[in-house]
DNA sequence: GGTTGAATACTTGTATACTAGTTAAATTGT
DNA sequence: ACAATTTAACTAGTATACAAGTATTCAACC
């Protein structure tokens, strides 16, 4: 049964899927090289689905392909991550400003502040939880502005940028400025005062960017050292003229 | 000589760019249904290529897949090009602020006021010219804000826009307008003022697209009375019962 | 040891064969 | 004449075969 097709998701769907989370998993590390043929054997499907999915993951900036010599993760460009987040900054700022602009208030922000509100501390989630709700905020908030395509290109900044977002809440200390921080927003923008929310919105945001980029740095240095010494425990002894 | 690999483009970017011209040019018509196997005998290639310039034009939201019953071409959504023109407005305010924060003037505004300077009409080129002119300039001054995600996102959203911003300048006073209007915005930029040179521009791009919808709602009907003549010649005699 | 070069094993790009699902026409029963 | 049902043609999804270019290996040579 080589053609499992589930139904509802499609092969190529399922090799989409699953490279995209070995990446997000530093399984396949930035820089590695692989295959058509090597995914297709591992995930059990011909190379034609696997295209498909490789094709989308490099429209999306993950891979990248060299002609007839192979696939490789994208590296990490710490310069791009900067960029990313400074669009992301600039469209949940314009997004601020369009929903102060409206008529009547969103319902999907009181369904935020009742999220966020400080004054129930007893709901708060833990690390893994909070760091979907942190993005979830996010998108809320800019789906709030009532722009199909401003959602739409920020969802795709916001999944380019989970694969070091989720580095986050790791500290405790983080998760409560969080909320705190997420409030403070909310609360500015209530007020229908733009400019102090966007201004809240793009100080929380720098400083989470900044926790974030500490961690991955020495995360992808720790996946570094592991996958080092896994090559050098196949080899026999390794050569040394 | 089925495998026409011309070194350098591919056989999927060659259907790739003849499908876009397609839509473009209005051949293939916004609700039109067509198969992999049509395009891939029409334009000589296999259904492979073919397939994956389908996906890519999915992806860019030209066309769509129906399950295992062939392609259609997107119907054109004017709400959705109302939030690709919002958008648009929003990157391109961002850039301009960013461009008068930069602690020097870019290069790229000296060339974009030697273009747009009315006090050379005589340079001035005609319609056809102008639109590429006229898109350029928007995509070089994203550009001079330095952020290469938001350039990148900006010119997937002038892609979008471009199969109906094409019929801009077919009127002189159009043409006119723009150089006018290119001209007011470079120079508050250069005096630094950021909010003049936003305000313009958000209105400069707002008359523009209220010129274009009219005349792409017109030349859509013309297309389909064309396209439904032409069905109506190939039949014999239409059956009427 | 260091360099060159041909053979070879891999790689992607493309074509084609086959499968499963959809649609619409043809056929049949009433 | 019409409705329900069968069937045949057509569709995309997938697997596989082949072509064309790339990287690597390894032996021959200096």
């Amino acid at each position: 049964m080589t053609t499992a097709s589930k139904r509802k998701t499609s092969m190529a769907d399922r090799v989409y899927e699953a490279l995209k989370d070995d990446i997000f998993e530093f399984r396949l590390l930035p820089g590695d090289k692989f295959s058509e043929g090597d995914v297709g054997t591992r995930l059990d499907a011909s190379r034609t689905p696997v295209r498909e999915a490789l094709y989308r993951l490099q429209r999306e900036g993950y891979v990248e392909v060299l002609f007839r010599s192979g696939w490789r993760v994208k590296p990490l460009d710490f310069e791009q991550i900067e960029d990313l987040y400074d669009l992301r900054i600039t469209l949940e700022k314009a997004a601020i400003h369009k929903i102060c602009e409206l008529p009547e208030e969103p319902s999907a922000i009181r369904t935020l502040v009742a999220i966020w509100n400080p004054d129930h501390p007893s709901e708060r989630a833990v690390g893994s939880t909070v760091r979907a709700l942190d993005e979830s905020f996010h998108c809320d908030l800019v789906a709030a502005a009532g722009n199909r395509e401003m959602a739409r290109i920020h969802r795709e900044i916001s999944d380019r940028l989970r694969i070091i977002r989720r580095l986050d809440f790791t500290r405790n200390d983080r998760v409560d400025a969080t909320y705190k921080e997420h409030a403070q927003i909310l609360d500015a923008i209530r007020r229908g005062d733009a400019q102090t929310a966007a201004d809240d919105l793009a100080r929380h945001i720098r400083i989470s960017q900044k926790a974030v980029k500490e961690i991955t740095m020495e995360r992808i240095r720790e996946a570094a050292q592991r996958h080092r010494q896994a090559e050098n425990a196949t080899e026999g002894s390794p050569d040394q003229a």
